[in-house]
DNA sequence: CGTCGGGTTGAGTCCATTCAACTTCGGTGG
DNA sequence: CCACCGAAGTTGAATGGACTCAACCCGACG
């Protein structure tokens, strides 16, 4: 089933009946895949549908007139990676495939649809946007206030509670497959800085991180080297 | 009329009848007020009501554990403070009022009635929450990959353009009622420097800011210096 | 008239950057 | 089969941006 991480994303935040579910598969219809590297939509678009990660790991980029980048978001299957084009229209960002991507597309019609048949699944849609946005402000407590060491450790405790809650953790370990320039953009650090800081990480026996594999060696230390604490993440069942 | 503003502000990115501005001022109910420095979401809390900011001006604020403290958002009038609070039920940072202000609520069960009246205006309310994020990101860009200098100078510009859409802004100047410490947590800078970016803006002739009022001494200049672009505000009236 | 919060300045230090070289490794073509 | 190549990672050295600490100024206010 394509939306299995999304079922299991929206139901670690509440519980959705079969009706519900049955509700929000039909919102989508066809797939698209992506190459890595590709970019999956243009900033300055206009996409008259969203479209739902279902396998692959992309990025949001902003990247400014120097060529900076600066990436704002990492997905991983179960998130929607534009439904904010939803309100928006026009996308103010790229959203840029880091790995090969499956995507499932909802037309906005089906999701107005949606929003017409059931208020507690446009609830949770929105939601799901809402969520997005706390990340945003954890972010940026991380970029403004953490150290990089800290800030570092932060985006793999994040990473790792993430991709639990839709089962891509095997034990302490996941998938990373992003290269250090990457990772760089995603802290607004330099190559050079984010390859030492990482250093830092793996000496204290935190984290390794080789061929695209991070294992965290030591959790408890990792989340206090972090100071994490993933409220943020509203990982509670309750009625929304 | 307290909500005006609010008006102005989804008025300016969508056109509203008058049956749906009726329904809009009848979800709010009592006024609450609160003085400068006084919280008015406690981070932890679950409110069962959302609170528009009417008069005066507050920040979103997290602290770390070391006591330092991230500003991640700065509402104006006509701003829900904690609508995200509606889905995510628990608050994940504080809300605090800069100067003396004036709030409404909207109760979360006004909120659903109006879910259930108007599909539009769902979709406006929702708008809302997905600028606070389309903001969130243009923040993650300048404290990523801008220089302080650049950073402040963008700070002004959304301020100058968020402020003139609920008309507070009075030509080139506006109120700016926030102290150099506070403006160095939303910056992600220490208080020393901030002051020598500030200075630097002032001798290129780029601002003046005293007595908590700002004046854009050159528009065209610091727009340039912030590679400011209001697209990321979504200032087109277009049908949601 | 003294105090206090906010702003300003100087000096020294440290974190992070730039630039450049060098390594490692997987892939590719001679 | 191996030599070469490019992408990614690693390292060193020098520079610079931002921080800390500390002092000092100023105006509002009791």
């Amino acid at each position: 089933m394509p939306t299995t991480s999304f079922l299991l994303n929206i139901g670690s935040r509440d519980t959705i009946t079969s009706d519900e579910q049955n509700a929000l598969l039909a919102m989508f219809s066809h797939q698209k895949s992506f190459e890595a590297g590709e970019v999956i939509v243009f900033d300055g678009s206009r996409p008259h549908f969203s479209l739902l990660l279902v396998e692959g790991m992309s990025v949001r980029s902003k990247v400014l007139a120097g060529g900076e980048r600066q990436i704002t978001a990492v997905h991983i299957p179960g998130d929607f990676v534009d439904l904010h084009s939803f309100l928006l229209k026009r996308m103010d960002h790229d959203v840029v495939a880091l790995t090969a991507c499956r995507l499932v597309m909802a037309e906005h019609a089906a999701i107005r649809a949606l929003m017409r048949v059931s208020e507690h699944l446009t609830r949770l849609l929105w939601l799901t946007t809402v969520i997005d946005g706390a990340v945003h402000r954890e972010w940026l407590v991380a970029m403004g206030r953490r150290s990089s060491y800290s800030h570092m450790a932060h985006v793999f405790c994040e990473l790792f509670v993430r991709l639990t809650i839709v089962k891509m953790t095997e034990g302490l370990t996941f998938n990373f497959p992003i290269s250090q320039a990457q990772f760089a953009d995603v802290l607004g650090l330099s190559t050079v800085h984010v390859n030492r800081t990482l250093q830092e990480l793996r000496g204290d026996d935190l984290i390794s991180w080789e061929r695209q594999v991070v294992r965290i060696k030591n959790w408890d230390r990792l989340v206090k080297a972090a100071q994490f604490d993933a409220t943020y993440l509203s990982l509670q069942k309750e009625p929304r």
